[in-house]
Order: structure tokens, then sequence, then C-alpha cells
DNA sequence: CAGACTCCCGGAAACGTTTACAGCAAGCAG
DNA sequence: CTGCTTGCTGTAAACGTTTCCGGGAGTCTG
């Protein structure tokens, strides 16, 4: 009657108490050796035994409200979709495991308040870290991460005083080296196909596609900048907007996505590419690999700052009094054949997708 | 001195018995207003205030060790880079994001341990349920599945008398989906680039593959078979090692990434598509639509399935006594450019990439 | 053989919540 | 004025673990 229910959880899976008292020992010793820590060989026997008859699993939730850990690290990304992201994740998960830990991801369709959401929620001790890589960021979207519960580390540029570790590389750069390379080339009428300006890559990618032209002594034509999302559709739609109204002879994407859905469009008019039109992606993903012809693209580090962003992340969990570090990755070129030089005779074409790459 | 330390949590943050203490009421008051439930004004005034004050957030953990409830959901798959998991993940999401949980995705790269230690180890109380999709089941995994601690939904062929909620589709049918339309298309040298035969979607359609030529009253020509692994760079050398020993006129293949990996390879051995070679993937996901020419695919109903999971996994959080259910969802050919017939004229092929998709 | 040292064990106190229960004051009907 | 209801409040018991601490039995040393 009174007695006190200590035996099974509430849904009747068995507890560490169930199999204390079948093997007859206390809960002390029976979280001992499931914990393989102490035990009489006889009380090892004893409870093991008793575990396995009634099944007993663990309850992670009550071991980590006592050890203050969950072991799960989560990657907040925009979009998940992007192949960008899945490089980045592979690299972070490889770190994540090789601790030990587990890797979550959540996908926040770029949208901050369900980014904010997250920190607010997820954060609050189901996990032992975040790594978020926003795109948009505003001030309440920074303060949540300041002052998150748990250690974050960010992905991206963020403003430059915020107390947060962070791992950014220089898009503007990148877009300056792809801009360089088809200059060199002998482009002019250079068009470039971006993502939203009130995201924080896309206003870089803008000022950083500016800068390069006026570096270069060459004009600006409006005509030739188009704005989409950084999807695959969003990018086909804006490069055909382009096309409409202006003939580019190379055509700088924000990132590979953009990229693809320009190749689509070109060749959908019956453009040839490189040979009409020569163009270049961002982010350099195995997308970019996957067209015909391959993509030229810059790559930006995505698996390099998802590998050191976990390592710091890792880093500020064994130590949380660690002062807010910055690291820098820096971007470089692939050159494919979407912009190999428009005037080497057809047989360089290489027949074969293994091209070696040239890396500037 | 002896006193309890009752004010703050073990790293120094606030708990419900800061707020209590420094709004000068109990904690279960204090906890009664935080939740929103009872309080009288005065109460509520000063517990928001001190609340705010030391910037009070809830121990997720320890409201779910007591609530037996976390608020989030987990889906395991195989291959985070393969499109199909993103459209599946896109639909399972919004039913989640709907009921109020999170969705938390986890790559397994398709190994059993990994999946295995994730159900041993995630599935321990950190999430209300779980979507997995293997793409191989062994005995101990399906052991796993069955006891699993918390509610699970498979997404895929499973043993049919496991008694797991289960979301399948025909991909056998499916394959012979593709195989009639080629037929009908007047193609015989049928060849198919499959996955692994160690996988339970790599037999099916294997299977499916012989049983459609066999309907047709085509013999198969072994060399015109080729496996590699279910991805882009696997499919593309499967596509070279079967072209470089044999001649078709039209390529089935186990599924986009595949497809897009033959799909290279054909033209960069100078083959035409459809012109010389007619093409069709399998997942119909969004890659086969970037491409160019698009590719027509036969749909598995990744999204639908992922929905129904979703489901079937929601209804059983709330009724883990329902008896275990399976769903089904037929397979669909979308025709694009890459199979259209090979006979029409060349201005029937369409110029731009919005084509309507004739579903058959 | 006494004392020190080891090892193993069980009781009980955490971890930070929510919530059942009982007490208490105020309001109201009779 | 009494008794019942209503609305808040605080105490304490959960949720299922891990771990500190003290005690008891055994072993070794001097």
């Amino acid at each position: 009657m009174g007695r006190k229910r200590l035996q099974e959880a509430v849904d009747g899976r068995p507890t560490v108490h169930t199999v204390a008292a079948r093997a007859g020992v206390s809960i002390a010793s029976a979280s001992r050796v499931l914990n393989g820590v102490g035990g009489s060989p006889e009380t090892i026997r004893k409870v093991r035994a008793a575990a396995a008859e009634v099944g007993y699993v663990p309850n992670a939730i009550a071991r980590s409200l006592q050890s203050q850990r969950t072991g799960l690290i989560a990657l907040a990304v925009a979009d998940i979709g992007n192949p960008v992201y899945v490089e980045m994740m592979r690299a972070i998960e490889s770190v994540v495991a090789a601790s030990g830990r587990q890797l979550l991801v959540h996908a926040t369709a770029g949208q901050v308040a369900n980014e904010t959401a997250l920190l607010r929620r997820l954060a609050h001790r189901y996990v032992d870290g975040m790594i978020v890589s926003p795109i948009r960021v505003t001030d309440d979207h920074l303060a949540a991460l300041v002052d998150s519960p748990v250690p974050v580390v960010v992905v991206g540029q963020l403003g430059a005083d915020a107390p947060v570790d962070n791992v950014r590389t220089d898009s503007r750069a990148g877009v300056g080296l792809a801009v360089d390379h088809l200059v060199a080339a002998g482009h002019r009428r250079i068009g470039f196909v971006n993502g939203p300006l009130d995201t924080v890559p896309g206003a870089a990618r803008d000022a950083g596609f500016r800068a390069a032209l006026a570096g270069h002594g060459i004009e600006l034509d409006e005509r030739l900048v188009e704005v989409g999302d950084f999807q695959y559709t969003a990018g086909r739609d804006a490069a055909e907007r382009l096309l409409a109204r202006a003939r580019p002879d190379a055509l700088v994407c924000a990132n590979d996505l953009i990229a693809v859905g320009a190749l689509h469009a070109l060749l959908a008019a019956g453009h040839r590419v490189p040979g009409d039109v020569a163009l270049v992606g961002m982010d350099d993903t195995e997308l970019a690999r996957m067209m015909f012809p391959q993509l030229s693209s810059v790559s930006l580090g995505s698996a390099e700052r998802g590998r050191r962003a976990a390592e710091l992340l890792l880093q500020r969990i064994a130590d949380p009094a660690l002062p807010p570090r910055r690291e820098q990755v820096a971007p470089h070129l692939a050159v494919r054949a979407s912009s190999a030089p428009p005037l080497l005779p057809k047989a360089a074409m290489p027949p074969a997708p293994r091209t070696p790459e040239v890396t500037a």
C-alpha cells in the first residue's frame, strides 16, 4: 500500500533501483558496477545478471542532470540542402566524434527567429555546446549568442567586437580572386549573381565584387548585377533575368547553387560555357565538380572552418574561462573547365572529368 | 559554513532557488509563476522581476527529468549529402515543428554500428522519438530498433514481421516504371548502375531491374549492369566502367546522385543525352531538375514518406500502446529531357528548363 | 596481536525541476 | 458569528542518476 515505489520508472521501465533490488545490493553498488568503477567480482556478476534480466537501460537525462554534461553538440545551419553545409558538417562531425560526442544538426531556414528559438531552447542544457552559422545577424540574435547558457562558436562574419568564438573567412577577398582570374583571362563584361543583400555574406560579396572591378579600373554596369536567394531555383531565375537584359562574357556567382542555376540558364539559352560565357561559383562544393563542364569555384574553406570551429568549441567546453578567440581561413580559387581560357584549341578541353585542378 | 548551497547551480548560473530567494517567495511559487500557472499579481511581479535581474534560464534537463519529455525528435539518415534525405527531412521538419517540437538530424554514414550506437545512446531518453532510415539492416540492429526505449519509426524496407512502425515504398516496382518507360520509347540495350547489393534498396532495385526486363522478354546482358556506392563519384566511376565495355542505348540509375555521375561520364565520353543514351534516375530530387538536360527520375515519394513517418511517430508518442503500423507510398515516374523520345525533331527539345513535367 | 591501510558496501545527499498536499487567509452565505 | 469555498502559499516528495562519506571486514606491518 503506502510503500514507496522505488522499483520501476513511472512508465514501467527498470531503473537502477530495480536492478539493485534484484541483485540484492544497494543502488550505489549497482550504479558503480554499471559504470565499471569498483565492485567485487561477486557483486559485479550479480548486478550484471540482474541488469541483463530486466533489460536495464540507463536514463541519459538523469545522468546528465547529475553530471552536467550530455555528450551532444548541436550544429545550426541555414539550409541543410546547401552542399557547403554538408561539407562543413562532415568536418565538424569527425572532430566531434573523435572526442566521444555526437553531433546533431538543426536547420534554421535562415530565419533569425528559428535560430534564436533554438538557442533559447536547445542550448538550455540539452547540448554541451553549439556551432551556429548564421547568415543574418540581428542585435537580438547577437545578444542571445553572447549570453548563451552553453558554449557557442560562430562560423561566419560577426561584429568585430562580439565576445564570441568565431571562425571566419574573407568572402570579400574571395570574390576578388574570381574577378582577378576572369580579368586575367581577358573578360571585361563580368556579371554577378548574388544572394540577398540583407545577409552578411550577400553584403560582403557585393562589396567585394565592386571593389575588385574598381581595382581593375572596370566600370560596373549595374545591369550585369542580379540578386536572388542563395539557392538553385533563385539563381537560375536571377541569371535568366540578367541574360534577358545584358550580355556578359563572364559570370561570378555568390555560391555554387546559384552557379549551377546560372549554368542551367546559360545552356538553356544556347550559350556555351566557357566558350561564350565563363562561369565561376563560390564555396567549391562537390556540386561544382558534379557539373558538366565542371565549375570553377572560390573555396572558402568550409571544411577547414568547420574543423576549426569544432576544435574551438571543444576547447571552450574544456575551459569556459578562455578569452573569446577569432580565427580566419583564407579563400582560394579552384580553376576548372567552366572558366578555362576561351582561346585554347578545342582539343585542350579535358575529355574526362578527372582533370587535375589548378589552385590559385 | 555548513549552510546548504541552494542559491545557484554549481557553475554559478541562477536556478529557481536563486529567483525564489531574491523574490522572497518559495521555489514552488517561483516555479508556478515561471510556468505561467497561478500566483497572485504581487507574486508574479516579484518573481518576474527577480528572474529578469539574475538572468534566469531554466535547465531543460532537470525539467525533462521531471516531465519525462524533451520536446526533441531525432532523424537518423545514412548520408546527409544525398538530396533525397534533404527532401525527407524538410517534410518531417514541418510536421514536427507544427507539433511544437524540434527536429535534430544525425548522419550515420550508412554504418550499422553508428546507427545502433545512436539508438543505444541518443534514444535513452534524450529525445522523445526517432525516425531512422537505415540502408543496411542486421538482426542486431533490428533488435535494437524493436526494443528501443523511445518510439521509433522506420522509413524503408524492413522484415515483414518486424513489430515496428514503418513507412515504405516499392522501389522494385519503381525500377519497373523506368524500364517500362524506356522500352516503350524503343530502347532495348538498357543498362543499370546500382548501389551496393548488400543494402536493402540495392538488392530491391537489382531484383526490380531483372524482373522488369524479363517481363518485357528482354534477355539481360550482364555487362550492362554495374555496381558502385549510392554517391556521385562512385556512380560516375561505375558508369565509366560500364561504358568501357558495353554500349547501352539507355541507362537506369539507382538514385539521382548516381544518375548525375552517369550523366557526367556520358557527356565526358562524347555521348549525347538523350540522343545517344537515354537516362533515368531515381528519387526525383531537386538535383535531377538541376541538371542539363534535366533528368527523368522515378519518384519514391520521399517527402510523402517523411511526412507520414512523422505523423506515425507523433501518434505513437501520444499513445505508445498502438499496434505497429505499416504504410506504403507508391512510386511514380517523372519524365524529363534526359529520356525524351530520341526521334523527336530537334525543335521539340525544350529550350527552357521550366518544361512542364509529365508524370506517369 | 594492535594498528594502519585497503577494499567494498550502503545510506544519503546532491543535480534543478515540477507538483501533490496541506495550511492559511479572505470572502461569502446562512 | 460560524462554516464553507476559494485562492495562494510553502513544505516536501518526487524524477533517476552519481558520488561523498562513514563503517566494517580483511590484509599487511611492526
